[in-house]
DNA sequence: ATGGTCGGCAACCGA
């Protein structure tokens, strides 16, 4: 069993890239933030060609999710469940014998700004929602976009970047909660290297030929599903200089 | 050097 996560950053702009990863890699589950569509406006006829069943939630302009899957989808809830629900953030869902969480939680743009409290309080509603709603012994996998670079070994340059919205104290002991309540990192289970990772910003001149990139995307498992994660990888290749987005996809393998 | 690049969507906002 194979699951991947990916931040479009425009699905209609990168439906060929998915197509394509999709027919490459056959994964049984693809998460996708960042769709940036209006449910009338997501491509539901070439994906439908995919043979995979979906289901999506967009808005106007900004954020999205979508799931992708070999089996059917079911139990499917968009959003938190209290409000604001932001359902373009969040699905949950049931497929492939586990409960599916897929998440695109909100960057905070400056420390000091309104978004990066609602970041905050984000982030406090989700963990809450698992407590309520999970136990740790339940197989979750809950993947996306976390916008949160959890150590020091996940950002290129930990002493101009600290401080960021996406790397400090703050957030990553927010992270640290989830991860205390039952949630393993399944990338850094399979890789305790550092220098890995999954975007770069194209503000940047050249920011993925110079690497200067962070590990925001994350597979976090509970322990059900750790124990039977066989691999995690970061999937980079030539694609992300022939097909440029900023993200990359994230991949996790798991034994029946 | 306070810019630089994308994408949505039609003037700027968000990353």
């Amino acid at each position: 069993m194979k699951t991947a996560t990916f931040n479009a950053n425009s699905i209609r702009t990168r439906i060929q890239i998915i197509i394509d990863w999709l027919a490459e890699n056959k994964p049984d589950v693809l998460c996708v933030q960042e769709t940036k569509a209006q449910d009338k406006d997501f491509p539901v006829d070439t994906f439908a060609q995919t043979g995979y069943e979906f289901v999506f939630k967009g808005q106007k302009s900004y954020n999205g999710v979508a799931v992708f899957s070999r089996e059917k989808i079911t139990a499917v809830e968009f959003g938190l469940d209290s409000e604001p629900k932001d359902e373009a953030r969040m699905i949950k869902a049931k497929t492939a014998g586990f409960t599916i969480i897929n998440t695109y939680i909100p960057q905070g743009r400056e420390i000091d700004s309104e978004q990066y409290q609602y970041k905050l309080d984000w982030l406090k509603r989700l963990l809450k929602y698992f407590k309520n709603n999970f136990k740790p012994t339940d197989k979750i996998l809950w993947m996306g976009d976390f916008n949160i670079a959890p150590d020091s070994k996940d950002v290129h340059d930990p002493a101009a970047l600290a401080g960021h919205v996406c790397f400090n104290p703050e957030v990553t002991a927010l992270l640290q909660k989830f991860i205390d309540w039952g949630f393993v990192d399944l990338f850094r289970l399979h890789d305790t290297s550092g220098g890995r990772f999954t975007f770069w910003d194209y503000r940047q001149p050249n920011g993925f030929k110079r690497n200067l990139g962070w590990r925001i995307d994350h597979i976090m498992g509970t322990e059900p599903m750790a124990k039977k994660c066989t691999n995690c990888w970061i999937d980079i290749k030539p694609r992300m200089l022939e097909k440029p987005s900023d993200h990359t996809f994230l991949v996790a393998e798991f034994r029946n």
